[in-house]
RNA sequence: GCUGAGGUGGCGGAGCGGCCAAUCGCACCAGACUGUAAAUCUGGCGCCCGGACGGGCUACCUAGGUUCGAAUCCUAGCCUCAGCA
């Protein structure tokens, strides 16, 4: 059983571990400074967005993207796998998916073409702690044919995403390389591709695909089939998850590692995370509801001098009133997303942290 | 005082005889957001019939009038703004 998240460079991080998005090498609305102030071990960055908007020069430059965003702590990358549904599969954007990788049309005369090899060879020159590996994303409409295709072409990219892994490290030794679980809500092939990530071999097994069912609850029972089935060794991440009551869950079966777009959206889109207590301490993780959401431009907080939560530490609860960052909201001004994205990272500290002290 | 422009729902601002309870924006209310093409999106927003549908009522400065029918046309009044005295 592995206890903590060990970095690059050899810093360690005790599980569980949850990295917000920085999708862009940028929390947004904050700086690195900010993030690492929220009690933030990790961030995740992405390969697709990167390697659009970024490319390779800069990269090479700084030695990596840490130090190019002069990040002090841990590094993630995603594959750019979800890119495949976020932009191709949804319809929304233009792309296409075959054996060969994904590509995606930036604009009527630009074209990426992402592959395995590519996708690992960039994350590596990333320098982040946990690469992953390239995925065919199921569809949570898919039948089970469909997610079928989707778990075998998953494979066959696993496998050549191990291969380029191998040339430039001993698994064990670099970067920690996760194969994505994929198959939807058909548990055989869930179970399946399990198996078939371990034969190839890897450090972790990732959640992947839509965690949400058509009726719009957590998926728990696909992440239970993973879990189970992973060895024990094995680091198990919650890709994309999720909602704090969804990471509880998740941590009691066995995932370790987490990342989500959640805290930071929410608190752009002015919802912010507050628990059900009126102190750090008595944050109690097993109440039925153990935490609500606050919106803080509504006109009944207009007057309120008093903090967001009691049970925070942030630089917004501890310096600013309700009635102030309804101000900053209402006039659109950046820092109430700022100090809002403050308030949810650090929720989300708090809440790892009380998850390591319930154990 | 004269001349010109204008008075529309919490605000700004469309409409200029029927399809108008009245486009749109803001504000307000409610909801969504899960490996970020998201500082975004959706719905509501005169009152009443519990909600939708449907219906009723009161409404476009005030008072009259024309008309089958008026926020829209006419008359008078009140008020605002601009220019000139």
């Amino acid at each position: 059983m592995i206890k903590e998240f060990r970095t690059l460079s050899g810093k360690k991080y005790p599980f569980p571990i949850f990295f917000p998005d920085a999708t862009q090498a940028v929390v947004k609305t904050l700086d690195s400074i900010d993030v690492a102030n929220s009690m933030t071990p990790g961030v995740l960055v992405n390969t697709y967005h990167l390697f659009r908007e970024l490319g390779q020069a800069p990269i090479k430059k700084f030695g990596g993207v840490r130090t190019f965003m002069n990040w002090n702590g841990a590094v993630i990358s995603d594959s750019g796998g979800f890119q495949v549904m976020s932009i191709i599969k949804s319809g929304s954007g233009k792309g296409k998916v075959n054996d060969v990788g994904i590509t995606l049309y930036t604009s009527k005369k630009k074209k990426i073409l992402l592959t395995p090899e590519k996708s690992i060879e960039f994350q590596i020159k990333l320098k982040t702690d946990l690469i992953v590996v390239l995925d065919d994303f199921t569809p949570p409409t898919a039948s089970f044919d469909e997610a079928k295709d989707t778990v075998e072409r998953t494979l066959k990219w696993a496998k050549r995403c191990r291969s380029t892994y191998d040339k430039f490290y001993t698994l064990g030794e670099g970067p920690y390389l996760i194969g994505v679980v994929q198959g939807g809500k058909y548990q055989d092939l869930r179970k399946y591709c399990v198996q078939q990530l371990v034969e190839i071999g890897f450090d972790g097994l990732g959640y992947g695909g839509w965690p949400i069912t058509e009726s719009g609850d957590f998926d728990y029972t696909s992440a239970e089939t993973i879990a189970a089935c992973a060895p024990e060794n094995y680091l198990l991440y919650g890709l994309g998850v999720g909602k704090p009551d969804e990471i509880v869950k998740l941590y009691k079966m066995g995932f370790q590692i987490f990342d989500c777009v959640l805290p930071t959206r929410d608190a752009r889109h002015e919802r912010l995370y507050v628990y059900e207590a009126d102190n750090i301490n008595n944050i109690n993780l097993n109440q039925e509801k153990f935490y609500k959401f606050y919106v803080p431009s509504k006109q009944k907080n207009y007057l309120l001098d008093e903090p967001v939560s009691s049970a925070c530490d942030c630089l917004l609860c501890k310096n600013y009133s309700k009635a102030y960052l309804a101000h900053l909201f209402r006039i659109n001004e950046i820092s109430a997303m700022r100090l809002a994205s403050i308030h949810n990272l650090r929720f989300y500290s708090i809440l790892m942290e009380k998850l390591r002290e319930n154990k």
